[in-house]
DNA sequence: CAGTGAGCGAGCTTCCGCTTGACTT
């Protein structure tokens, strides 16, 4: 009796799939890719080393040939592998249905050069049927697909080995540019940038406390003389006035106490009462993006953090697949899941049809693997895992979301009341749940700490039109516009997803790829960007603004789409891209011989004429124009954020370093 | 240690995406 020898991606993955294959079948890992393009001149290969383009390991000159590897640490892999494969009657690639899934297959059959039948075996649900339907219907590999992985592979290291370099010329060295990276790094310093021009606005209005009944509400002055009073909405975020031709008044401190003043002996009167229903749908089942967003808001945890713990669950068999763009649920979770619903809360909470998610369709999923859930046919409720600790709230997170999403909808109702008291018109806003649903396993958070929970009740007294209310006391209350919010790794995460940017088993390393490279500090949740980030982001938007344009890695994505469609060729492409009159290379090499370094080291603030940042040797520093019409260089401290940086702050420097 | 920010030469840095477990702090 011969033996196969199956080959998954992950060693967790092969000792389950083991299991439900029949005997005679052999299942080991490749751990990931196995191959890859060298990283560092050490590692690559004497034959290539005096080439012009042995750096960047891919003959740019000719047909675009990847020089590959064996990856460090995968020799011990490969061996047992090829020893594997030696007394197999075949071999059966089963790693992920995906762009990399496929790639790696195809790098295995070129490294183990098999003499045995190869077939190409995928699955999306790891049930001894679906792994047994699998087996049936093999196939060849995709070599369309693996085309469009290496285009990716090859484009990716084209942009970052031709760019970073230009940047340690023109700015310092160990600073680096990348498809993700860069386009991670400029949402940042466009935040930082909107945080600088902002200009904070200023208003009053009244708060009153009301009551009927002896049951006591609040609400807000929304209008006197029937005109609206403005609230932050109504400002320009550049001037920090009012926006023009906005139709609300702006009440200052003295105006506002005036109104509250004559407005305490009127009689309060509800004008109208309006009730609007609302139904809440539950989110969808958690992908990697939407986990790491969620275990950052409830559970504090950083994103590496929460790939730690999952994993970890992975391989102890509490969940399934942590790396996964794709909500899906397989038949038996959403049974599962049904089952939950129906005896932890009752038929009543049951969505009345099977909820089924999709991917959104602007992100490029490609959909190897269903939701992250519980594993197994019957989910085990938390409290019967025996797990503690983050493990058990992670777990418990999953569950929680997992379940709700196939718990019927939410019913509330919106309540706004008009009252008016003499000239002024106020508001007071209530909420009432009609029917929780799946409220009452699980509400999405907020990065917004200041949002009202979803699922509170906002209760009002019983109201009518024309009934009277009792003042019970009235202040001015004075406001202010806030700039923009920094991203935290939550929110960055989320905006790279959105814009496709980032794979799951990225997003949680690229936050470390930019933290490293001295592009962003994160203080408290905030991620700030630094000066360093600037001068890179100004260089790349001049010199190469489609690298940092937040759509090139969806314009790629098209592409390599076509390409594994079979529909597109890729060596026309990466020609065009860095070969041709307005390719990557022709323009960095004109741009090397063009870019003044001094004007590349300067950094563009708003507001801080006359004086300079630049980025130094050693560092960012300020060169500060005194009164007497002398200049003095000042450093700059690495925790400096940008919007510490007025012409103040900078002559005090300046004083500090005279008298120091 | 405070303070640097020029220019020459050497050699080095760098991308993204797939996986764990072996390292160190």
């Amino acid at each position: 009796m011969g033996k196969s020898l199956v080959i998954v991606e992950s060693p967790t993955k092969a000792r389950t799939i083991e299991k439900y294959l029949p005997k005679g079948y052999v299942v080991r890992s490749s751990m990931g890719h196995v191959r890859d393009l060298p990283k560092s001149k050490s590692e690559i290969p004497k034959a290539y080393q005096d080439k012009p383009w042995a750096e960047i390991s891919v003959n740019y000159e000719n047909e675009f040939e990847p020089i590959y590897i064996i990856s460090r640490g995968k020799k011990k892999v490969i061996d047992e592998l090829k020893k594997e494969l030696k007394d197999a009657d075949e071999l059966i690639l089963a790693t992920d249905e995906d762009r990399e899934g496929e790639s790696i297959s195809w790098h295995l059959t070129e490294i183990l050069k098999p003499k045995v039948p190869v077939r190409r075996m995928v699955f999306h649900e790891i049930t001894p049927e679906a792994i047994q339907a699998a087996l049936a219907e093999t196939r060849e590999i995709d070599e369309n697909l693996v085309r469009a992985q290496e285009t990716r592979r090859v484009l990716d290291r084209l942009v970052g080995y031709t760019v970073s370099p230009l940047l340690w010329k023109k700015i310092g060295g160990q600073l680096s540019a990348g498809r993700v990276q860069s386009a991670a790094v400029k949402l940042l310093v466009d935040r930082e940038r909107e945080r600088l021009r902002f200009r904070t606005g200023s208003f009053w209005d009244l708060r009153a406390t009301l009551a009927r009944q002896d049951i006591p509400f609040d609400a807000r002055l929304h209008a006197v003389d029937g005109t609206r009073i403005a609230t932050g909405k109504d400002f320009d975020e550049q001037t920090g006035r009012l926006k023009e031709g906005a139709k609300a008044r702006l009440l200052d401190e003295a105006q506002a106490r005036e109104l509250a003043r004559s407005l305490e002996t009127a009689a309060w009167t509800v004008l109208e009462v309006k009730e609007k229903p609302e139904t809440r749908r539950p989110a969808p089942p958690f992908i990697t993006s939407t986990l790491q967003q969620e275990a950052n808001r409830k559970l504090n945890l950083s994103a590496r953090r929460t790939m730690q713990i999952a994993q970890d669950l992975y391989q102890r068999g509490f969940i399934t697949y942590m790396r996964t763009d794709s909500p899906v649920l397989s038949d038996q979770a959403i049974r599962a899941a049904r089952h939950w619903v129906e005896s932890e809360y009752g038929k009543d909470f049951l969505s009345p049809k099977p909820r089924q998610f999709k991917p959104k369709a602007a992100t490029n999923a490609q959909e190897a693997h269903e939701a992250i859930r519980p594993a197994g046919d019957r989910f085990k409720a938390p409290r019967e895992t025996g797990l503690s600790g983050e493990e058990l709230k992670l777990y418990e997170l999953i569950w929680k979301r997992t379940v709700a999403s196939q718990m019927a909808d939410a019913k509330q109702t919106q309540i706004t009341v008009r009252i008016e008291a003499a000239n002024a018109e106020f508001r007071a806003t209530g909420k009432r749940i009609d029917f929780p649903g799946f409220f009452r396993a699980y509400v999405e958070g907020s990065d917004d700490p200041d949002a009202a929970l979803e699922d509170q009740e906002k209760p009002l007294p019983p109201l009518a039109a024309g009934d009277t209310v009792d003042l019970q006391s009235l202040e001015a209350v004075a406001h202010e516009t806030k700039p923009p919010a920094r991203y935290t790794e939550a929110s960055l995460v989320r905006a790279l997803e959105e814009k496709g940017i980032g794979r799951p088993s990225t997003y949680a390393s690229i936050l470390g790829t930019i933290i490293d490279r001295g592009y962003v500090r994160a203080e408290r949740k905030a991620l700030i960007p630094t000066l360093k980030a600037f001068a890179v982001t100004q260089l790349l938007e001049q010199h190469f603004p489609e690298l940092v344009d937040l759509d090139f890695t969806r314009d790629m994505e098209n592409v390599l789409d076509r390409i594994a469609a079979g529909e597109a060729d890729w060596l026309p492409y990466l020609r065009d891209f860095y070969n041709g009159p307005t390719g990557l290379r022709t323009i960095a090499s004109q741009r090397e011989a063009e870019i003044d370094v001094q004007q590349a080291r300067q950094i563009e603030l708003p507001d801080l004429a006359p004086h300079e940042v630049r980025i130094g040797r050693f560092g960012a520093y300020a060169v500060v124009h005194l009164d007497d019409g002398n200049t003095v260089n000042v450093n700059l401290p690495d925790e400096l954020s940008p919007d510490q940086l007025t012409p103040e702050f900078l002559r005090e420097l300046a004083e500090q370093k005279a008298s120091g």
